[in-house]
DNA sequence: TTATTATTGCAACAATGTTGCATAAAATAA
DNA sequence: TTATTTTATGCAACATTGTTGCAATAATAA
């Protein structure tokens, strides 16, 4: 996390910084709209060229629940830039509404015939380790 | 299909029949852009409730692929309303782009512990059928 | 055929996202 | 440290996507 923006080869600026620091506080995904609320005063525009720039370096990824807003969440280090091979599964819990990537033993291996699979994205929803307690 | 309308219970416009034929002559999952070329000319916003009260009534499922467009394909008879538990899983091609539901012989069992799963969504990307031969 | 109910299309708006360009700030070279 | 180059920011303006109230119209039920 120290000098994430200077190892991704992308400027180091006081809102970039801030941006990112507000995805590190959180350890799920969160929405944009969470980001908002969570910087006193921002602009727009920069907003989205910062999320556009972070997505595109693999600084964060998108996570989209059919019938949700998208979230974002830091990338692990294995998420290489551009080529998202998840070892998690994003879980969207339907009590709390939290969306977090839940670390998953061994991934399945799924097969299709004839098909090749390069890449695989597994969402799941209902009731997270809390609101099934 | 024959009365997939009024079976669902909403009216049969000449509109809604339209769409519907649209979707029911694609075998694959298309974007709204696509539906919009078919028709030759439409409303807009009829066109955006057409949409939406086909996927409430699951006559249609939305099939949203991260960094893509929302797609659209016919439910199968096991999705019921509101709760498309799938025996598929939602593909999209790299080469032809086209987006597709692919029926899955066992549908891999993901144990979270802690966690209770109601429903599962599997998205792949590579290469289809077609563009692997 | 008529009465009731639901759909359509218009106008107007709201939310979300993009682009060109001048200014300001950050990174790099001297 | 300063000067130069490169990159980011913010404004204005626009594009796309989706929504709502309401009057007119069409579909269904009686």
């Amino acid at each position: 996390m120290t000098n994430l923006l200077k190892n991704k080869k992308i400027s180091e600026t006081p809102f970039r910084k801030e941006v990112l620091s507000i995805f590190t506080k959180y350890n799920n995904a969160i929405p944009l709209s969470i980001v908002e609320k969570e910087l006193r005063e921002y602009n727009r525009i920069t907003l989205y060229r910062t999320i556009k720039i972070f997505l595109e370096k693999g600084i964060i990824h998108e996570i989209i629940i059919t019938g949700e807003k998208s979230n974002y969440a830091i990338c692990q280090e294995e998420c290489v830039t551009n080529l998202h091979y998840h070892q998690h599964i994003h879980f969207k819990c339907n009590r709390c509404g939290i969306v977090s990537c839940v670390e998953i033993g061994k991934f399945p291996a799924i097969i299709l015939p004839k098909y090749k699979i390069e890449q695989l994205e597994i969402q799941a929803t209902g009731l997270c380790k809390k609101c099934n307690a």
